[in-house]
DNA sequence: GACCAGGCACATC
DNA sequence: GATGTGCATGGT
């Protein structure tokens, strides 16, 4: 019989750490670069996030109080790289108006917050759904929430811990549960699920060579 | 030329 | 509550 759920999730991360090392997530000189690119990789290929970032930050675009004051068509022009890009320049507009109105454009003042109080205010944010609300929370503000994307719910499906078809919040409670709430740890383990799911579990139901295979 | 990539809001049933 | 659809670029 397999063991619990919970404690295959430690024996999984210990496995991974093994097979890969430190993946070094989040790349980003700022924490507001960081939640920008957050908003930006939304179902996008992280090489078209950095050449949208790039442009920003090329035309002195990646601070608040400049994004504030530019025109969405402007922005929406900057970020093309990222894909979705109209979509993209209003979301990345309502989450820098609200981070003016909030916390006067800082992200240090908003690292101050509460948890669960800055969590809901993210998820009111028009353009900010749970997962680029907890990547903003552990990425940028240390907080520490699992982040759960669709490599996470591949890989846990593939290996028969939870089916996909489950909530993005009951994916979250299996690793709060099985975890300590730590924010290094869950930085680590988020950026391992996905260079695993990335070179091992695209396309064929079972992955040979798969350093978790069998936990 | 398909297919995919670190989602989300909105319409409709 | 579940399901379907629009949004778009750039790499393989």
């Amino acid at each position: 019989m397999k063991p619990a759920a919970s404690s295959r999730l430690s024996s999984i991360y210990k496995k991974l750490y093994k097979a890969f090392g430190p993946q070094h997530w989040w790349p980003g000189e700022t924490l507001f670069e960081v939640a920008v690119g957050a908003i930006l990789t939304q179902n996008t290929n992280w090489g078209n996030v950095e050449k949208a970032i790039a442009n920003l930050r090329n035309a002195g675009m990646l601070n608040a109080s400049a994004l504030g004051r530019l025109h969405v068509e402007r922005l929406a022009s900057l970020i093309r790289p990222a894909g979705y890009y109209n979509v993209k320049a209003k979301r990345v507009k309502h989450f820098v108006d609200y981070l003016i109105k909030g916390y006067e454009g800082s992200m240090k003042k908003m690292r101050k917050g509460e948890q669960t109080a800055v969590r809901e205010e993210l998820l009111a944010v028009n353009g900010i759904g749970p997962e680029t609300a907890d990547s903003i929370m552990l990425y940028a503000l240390d907080k520490p929430v699992f982040v759960i994307d669709a490599y996470t719910k591949r890989v846990l499906s593939r290996h028969n811990i939870m089916a996909d078809d489950k909530s993005y919040e009951s994916f979250q409670e299996l690793f709060h549960s099985s975890l300590k709430a730590d924010v290094p740890l869950f930085n680590e383990y988020h950026a391992l699920l996905v260079r695993l799911a990335k070179q091992h579990c695209r396309t064929k139901p079972v992955c040979p060579g798969c350093p978790i295979e069998g936990v």
